[in-house]
RNA sequence: GCGCAGGUGACAGAGUGGUCAAUUGUACCUGGCUGUAAACCAGGCGGCCUUCGGCCUACGCAGGUUCGAAUCCUGCCCUGCGCACCA
């Protein structure tokens, strides 16, 4: 395999959309050397798709192995077990084997939209850390001191408040990096919340005495509300999205972020982001080009069309959710149970607000005791539609 | 183990015997304005019913006192802090 060591390409590499690289000068003399390096990345597979978030330090992995380099994904199938603490505010609940396994079974269609398969190796970290024993366990606890683990930022602040802080936690860096000795890594890519794992990988190598990685966070990215895309917050676009709703979406987005979500998220270069000056046609083309990306240039094209049709020219959209009711339900009691509003009490605060539209008279739904006769078509809210097939 | 403080709705955080389905902020939902953006304004935000009303379930868990408990008592569980010497 050819190394690429175009300079100009490298410069890209190193800082497109990236947060920090630690140490840079020793990075960029490394993939100046022509010598192939083994570029490491850790998922965990504690939800079973992968939000655009995390897709950008995919795709910054991606970059590494169009230049030539060896990718090894390593699946954090054990120290998901022991539960990540970065950037979390409580401990997070551990994970059994079972849903490790569940989670990581649509994972890899996923990764090979962004990274070449056949070119990554693949491991899982449960294969050695099993296996540590406790002598073993001890020798690599060594490798930090109780201060440097409790300066980190978020068992700092979480010690200041007086909360829990388990000891359980303090592991999850040193098995992190453990796996950077294990597979020999020259360099370690994350998200900048990562910061703290791969800069543990460097200390645990160097106490093994190895040559430390050199490591390379990508930015965070915000989700559609602009907190922290994070899938407990609800606020995620996954990269498994249907096209249309993947759209959407990324139109609800606010507006100072599109660039951000450019440059993370699609090849676009900088110069042609700022041709568009409206930011609304700037989204759409942002929208397309990520929709493109994971689902093909068709769905693209289709979903940028039934995106203006729905909300610009207010029509009704071609494929909505249907619902099979019988003839004299309550429609309460079938938008329940197909889980489009949370309870009756939900459904008649809708009716009270005037939120809920039948869409073929376009009139509101003025009573809570609807019974239906025949097949409804009906907007709730702004972006809800529901078809009822009785 | 002992002592002290604490455990409240998605989260933060009030409330210390009836007026509490529980103040407030955030998030969320709806309407207005819009570009399914932001900001802003208004309303809503446990469930069920025949809904200007009624019922059920809820303030860590289990009991108790009381006409009445998120609030008082007892036990249990969980969290934080303190518990060498000297004084």
């Amino acid at each position: 395999m050819k190394i690429n060591t175009d300079p100009e390409k490298i410069e890209k590499v190193l800082n497109r959309g990236v947060e920090d690289v630690f140490v840079k000068e020793s990075l960029k003399k490394k993939l100046l050397s022509g010598r192939q390096l083994r570029v490491k990345i850790g998922i965990d597979p504690t939800g079973p798709k992968i939000h655009l978030g995390r897709a950008a330090a995919l795709r910054k992995l991606r970059q590494f192995q169009d230049l030539g380099h060896q990718v090894i994904l390593i699946v954090g199938d054990f120290t998901a077990m022991i539960g990540d603490p970065s950037d979390k505010l409580e401990k997070r609940p551990m994970l059994s084997e079972k849903e490790i396994k569940a989670n990581m079974k649509n994972y890899k269609i996923q990764l090979g939209k962004i990274i070449d398969l056949k070119k990554t190796e693949f491991e899982y970290n449960s294969r050695w850390l099993k296996k540590l024993n406790a002598m073993e366990i001890t020798n690599l606890a060594e490798s930090f001191s109780v201060s440097q683990m409790s300066n980190r930022r978020n068992f700092k602040d979480r010690l200041e408040k007086r909360e829990e802080v388990s000891l359980r936690e303090f592991l999850y860096p040193l098995f992190q990096g453990y796996d950077s000795v294990i597979m020999k890594a020259d360099i370690e890519i994350g998200g900048f919340d990562q910061l703290f794992n791969l800069k543990a990988g460097r200390i645990v190598q160097k106490h093994y005495k190895m040559p430390q990685q050199d490591i390379l966070t990508v930015e965070m990215l915000e989700g559609t509300d602009g907190r922290k895309m994070s899938t407990s917050w609800g606020n995620v676009i996954t990269i498994a999205d249907e096209p249309s709703d993947m759209f959407g979406k990324i139109m609800s987005v606010r507006d100072d972020l599109v660039p951000k979500y450019f440059r993370l998220c699609t090849d676009i270069s900088e110069s042609e982001i700022l041709k568009d000056k409206n930011p609304r046609d700037l989204k759409i083309k942002l929208a397309y080009e990520i929709v493109k990306i994971y689902h093909g240039e068709k769905a693209a094209q289709e979903a940028q069309k039934s995106f203006t049709k729905i909300f610009q020219k207010k029509e009704i959209p071609e494929d909505l959710p249907e619902i099979i009711a019988h003839k004299g339900e309550f429609l309460s009691d079938v938008l329940v149970r197909g889980k489009i509003v949370k309870s009756k009490n939900d459904f008649g605060r809708l009716i009270k607000e005037g939120a809920i539209i039948n869409l073929s008279i376009m009139e509101k739904l003025q009573t809570t005791s609807y019974k239906l006769q025949t097949n409804l078509t009906l907007r709730i809210g702004k972006k809800r539609f529901v078809k009822i097939v009785v």
